[in-house]
DNA sequence: TTACCAACAACAAACGTTTGCGGAAATGTT
DNA sequence: AACATTTCCGCAAACGTTTGTTGTTGGTAA
């Protein structure tokens, strides 16, 4: 229509220095009134990019991941990206599976969260190979070099646990999650050694739970026990909903009979009364941790690094 | 490396009857340990194709979408789709600018659930005319003939309000959310109507609350009043945290003091003791209907649907 | 022998961009 | 006036596929 060549529009659409302001002016407005759209599939096949970020996680239904997610897609949409999202459901195979799926559709990048059994990482690290960044985020990878954003596990349990001493607590029950998963043991490690520093060892007891129900049987069985426990702490906010199940059903007195302390991200403490006191897991400041990072790794930033969210100690009137 | 031609091979693959049995296998073969995987922009760009579909979202923090979503990406995943997740921070400018992005992107489909207050969609309808298929879930247009699939307001609100009236309560308190949402009046509508054409017109008051606070203040006040209600009709998971907290602040004897019947997706009601009965609304369902429904719509159905999903009491302990 | 037909494989165009390079016109320099 | 430089633009290749068409071979039937 302007009796101009493609690579004339081209450039002009993207103010190349090639093109007078005067072709350049009428090329973008005649763009503008046909609403002309460039193919993005076109532009990717040529310039080999996506402008598409993977988030693969064990499932999203889920305290934490929401909130990331939501974050994330906050980021990327300023930056003019998009997230496509693959869940694992926690299945190591569909996990792989998602991972090539990943390479094969050439993503910018991608944010994944392990499942509790994944064992070989080595096809995710293959992808930094194929230039796609990988950051990994919450369940992250024990000892690899690579670039990892997460909770901080230790602070968080520290100003939890901290919070306990404060109010001179004696027969704490701590109730922790699934042995096997690193974040329990993480968490449980901060734990025991914060409590050993403070001279607490006589003053707790450490119990598991894989899941609410266990979690809220533990504390029953504890509170009708003679040595009743006069705080809880509750690693997560799975424990959580169990414990707070079990006070309800025993009638328990939060915080004149059992303080409870909690690391949560903070929705569930919140549904109670008295709110729960706990240590703050945002998964809203993860994921722009997470983007700031991956935003890094994309300008070319050579080294990895593991970045580690701090916590705040959000006060309820459970403690 | 096998002195074919690229032609020869795109056919190969995909098993074309062009193709010796003999070259086929030697290339898929070959293809297997070479790793081979398409460049799926360049598949794209040539069939006009993206296999994606586009979500379209209010917010993902939500009681109901992240369900929803999760649903959804299960069976994307079974037909070799992937998910894009766009979120309009409940803002129709964002909604309209994700809904572009779509359009360019040339997904295969979208998926939107409307801002509360988004007035035209007819930019979104003007996606079919580009052979993209729309389908609206839970919050829809109200009277577009478009393909809808959302939860059965009436179906749910009925079956809550008749475990009300079976338990024989006289004074109940239905608390309903924001009038100005389509949400709010179906449920509301529906339920005065039920209790209409059961003559229980004079059982109960219906009230409105903005958020989970105000919900609590409602009930706070009701309860302190002479006039206490016997029954608790909560329209949503918001209005029922709200509920709650109240429960647990003035220490209602639940479900001897007060019965609570409330419309949800079922997590929220299991963290209460006893756990409240409700009429299940599954994001989950809904998710499985619209896929089936968007399915449906590329495989070339040329009429709209409105599909309803129906509802199941699920009972606690609540009344 | 000729004609015809399968069976197989290659050629080449097309999808819609981007970008290195070369060229023409206009402008500036000696 | 001759040459150099700048400004502006178009040519054409390339990205990695898909697919309609054409070509070759060997076999079979007339």
């Amino acid at each position: 229509m302007l009796n101009l060549s493609i690579s004339t529009i081209s450039r002009a659409l993207k103010d190349h220095p090639d093109i007078s302001k005067e072709t350049r002016e009428k090329v973008q407005e005649l763009a503008a009134t046909l609403e002309y759209e460039p193919n993005e599939n076109a532009v990717n096949l040529r310039t080999n990019n996506s402008k598409e970020f993977g988030v693969i996680i064990p499932a999203i239904s889920n305290y934490f991941y929401h909130f990331f997610i939501s974050s994330l897609e906050e980021e990327a949409r300023r930056y003019g990206y998009s997230l496509i999202i693959l869940q694992s459901g926690d299945d190591p195979a569909i996990e792989q599976a998602n991972v090539k799926r990943c390479r094969k559709a050439r993503l910018s990048g991608i944010f994944i969260s392990l499942t509790s059994s994944t064992e070989d990482i080595s096809e995710i690290l293959n992808l930094e190979k194929v230039n796609i960044p990988v950051i990994f985020f919450d369940k992250v990878p024990p000892f690899e070099a690579c670039n990892k954003v997460c909770v901080g596990d230790v602070h968080a349990t520290e100003i939890a646990a901290d919070t306990l001493i404060k109010k001179s607590k004696k027969k704490i029950l701590a109730i922790f999650g699934d042995k096997h998963l690193s974040i329990t043991q993480a968490r449980m490690v901060a734990f025991i050694d914060y409590m050993q520093k403070h001279h607490m060892q006589k003053n707790y007891n450490v119990v598991h739970a894989l899941n609410p129900a266990e979690a809220a049987t533990l504390l029953q069985i504890a509170y009708r026990s003679k040595t009743k426990p006069d705080a809880i702490f509750c690693m997560s906010d799975e424990i959580l909903t169990g414990v707070m199940k079990a006070v309800q059903i025993e009638k328990i007195n939060v915080p004149k009979d059992i303080g409870i302390v909690a690391i949560s991200d903070g929705f569930i403490p919140q549904l109670y009364y008295p709110e729960i006191t706990y240590a703050e897991t945002s998964g809203y400041k993860l994921g722009k941790l997470a983007f700031s990072r991956m935003i890094a790794c994309l300008a070319g930033t050579p080294f990895v690094q593991n970045i580690v969210a701090h916590s705040v100690l959000i006060p309820g009137g459970s403690i």
